[in-house]
DNA sequence: CTGTTAGCGCTTTCAG
DNA sequence: CTGAAAGCGCTAACAG
């Protein structure tokens, strides 16, 4: 008789409770609650009163149990400490939040392992379907989920295969604007730095700056490629460069933009005189910042609110949902870190 | 015959499939997967093999009716657009990734309708705890947890009874330390710039600027109160106060601070030649700013990660757990936004 | 339109 | 140390 068990919770109103309070069956309540249009009027406002008197919750792991899914979805983000991840986090929990689901946030820090830790947490879960900026291309944490049969939506990251939905912003191009402002500006020395080119990211943007400079025929990259893509990385990398000073430096994001920025000022570095600095992400502190930075925009909480629906249609209508590859295009936004 | 419903997802590996792969009884393939130490190494080994070889994970929602909560927490923020409050969800999913909880993210973005309608979401969930920084003092949507017997932790939010934890920052000393500041700066008409009072960091910031006003004998504070703590709503504060410029300006948050900053610097008004400026929360880019920005500092990412783990003690001890409420200290960081 | 009933997958006594 | 069986709260099929 395994009810000592209860502990705390001994006064779970549930589900029978309000059918006995109301006079009816627990079908019934369950009814009012899933199809209300197939209870009486009458019965129904009689139980919806019970259901507020009594405080009645309903138990989500009860129905996700017999659903086979609950009412939460998974948002695997790169980079929690980038304002460009919280705001691409902020997009997608304000539209679930409205369609009332819960959204379990998980943070991989560019660590594989962690990624697929936190993958196979959401499967247990029962998540109805997962958001993801995956840490590389390999495939084997969605394989988890796909197995499943749990939707997947890539954010920030094209699809592969026309398998799934993703939406992005095109990070060739925005390689390619960033180092074609900077040889327009006479730059013909340019340093890249960059994060990990495992990570899709990186790889691109440094591939479309190789496709300008090769496109210009004129300007060599070098590169510096860092572990974290935070502003103290940004800090270290422009200490190594001092050295030997660039005519330009496109870092891969805002965050280590700014720690370059802030070393190369504190050791008398003129920026833009000397050196041009451009950043990538355009966060809102990029225009901000001591020598206003210039950047690649992207708007991240439109796409974490379209991932977002994207994902409730093919869990809503999976059979008339049609996988999308949607892809932004970032654009150019010039401030005085390249200002001449 | 309730079978065909199964949808996409036939193929479902639960326990009993283990147990039939490796000739035991989904009892003993449970107490492999909860209590191992009661089960024979060989057994286990064995177990383990087939958990592994068939890919099985478990079914969360099952394990979760069965035990009365699952292995997820909410966490509810007041503003998931301030970097203060992300470094803050930051400190909780590390910590709760760790642990291997998953994290529901939840923001309120003030609003008190929005912070009910989560927790009642919460609550449905199932969740283990919850992490909460109320948007006010209304316990109503606390009570609902309360009630079901889900632990809270307040977060950056003293608790009024000893009844839970909580985990803040002195911000009636923060305001203090910011008044006494720029009053021993020479400021003397000083402008509070900042949100609802009745959301507690705004009332206690000004609070404790009074109080300093006060102590000194001299110095006046007009108040300003603005919708919403972004960088937008401190441009237009900025906008009105240029008609009858104060010496000084207290911002509630440092987001308020870089569009006050923004919009003087744009009229040619001298920052700290004109107007002495002063933020709060110390985030990240405050020290990178057009004027590196004075401000009181917080350590957001220990408060998330000390209040996870009150509430995960507080989880899985409740016998001997004790509520503790902890207070930080805040730290004036003088930059030369007020160096004069 | 409403009641009855059979599980969803897992954990946990209780017997063996 | 392992197996058998009951039941967590809810939903959906079916009968009335």
């Amino acid at each position: 008789m395994p009810r000592s068990e209860a502990g705390s919770r001994d006064r779970t109103v549930g589900i029978k409770q309000v059918a006995l309070h109301a006079g009816v069956s627990a079908g019934t309540v369950s009814n009012v609650l899933n199809r209300p249009e197939r209870v009486a009027a009458e019965t129904r406002a009689r139980v919806e009163q019970v259901i507020k008197e009594l405080g009645f919750v309903r138990n989500g792991s009860a129905a996700s149990l017999r659903f086979g899914h609950g009412r939460t979805i998974g948002l695997m983000m790169l980079d929690l400490g980038n304002p460009f991840f919280t705001e691409m986090a902020r997009g997608v929990e304000d539209l679930m939040s409205e369609r009332e689901y819960g959204v379990i946030l998980c943070g991989s820090a560019g660590q594989e392992l962690r990624e697929e830790r936190n993958m196979r947490m959401l499967a247990e879960q029962q998540v109805r379907g997962v958001l993801v900026t995956p840490v590389n291309d390999n495939r084997d944490s969605l394989a988890l989920l796909r197995e499943r049969g749990i939707p997947t939506v890539m954010l920030d990251h094209a699809a592969t295969r026309a398998d799934q939905c993703s939406v992005t912003v095109d990070d060739v191009t925005g390689g390619h604007l960033a180092a074609s402002h900077l040889l327009e500006r006479g730059a013909r020395d340019i340093v890249f730095v960059g994060g990990p080119l495992t990570t899709r990211q990186n790889a691109d943007r440094r591939a479309g700056a190789l496709r300008a400079l090769r496109e210009a025929g004129h300007g060599t990259l070098r590169e510096m490629i860092v572990e974290e893509m935070t502003s103290r990385a940004g800090d270290e990398a422009a200490e190594h460069l001092l050295a030997e000073l660039p005519d330009a430096i496109f870092c891969a994001n805002d965050l280590l933009a700014m720690g370059v920025l802030r070393l190369l000022l504190q050791q008398g570095v003129r920026v833009p005189g000397r050196v041009l600095l451009i950043g990538y992400d355009d966060i809102e502190y990029a225009r901000a910042s001591a020598i206003p930075l210039t950047s690649i925009r992207q708007p991240p909480y439109k796409l974490g609110q379209i991932a977002a629906e994207l994902l409730l249609d093919e869990c809503d209508h999976p059979g008339s949902h049609v996988h999308q590859q949607i892809m932004f295009q970032p654009e150019l936004i010039v401030r005085e870190s390249t200002s001449r």
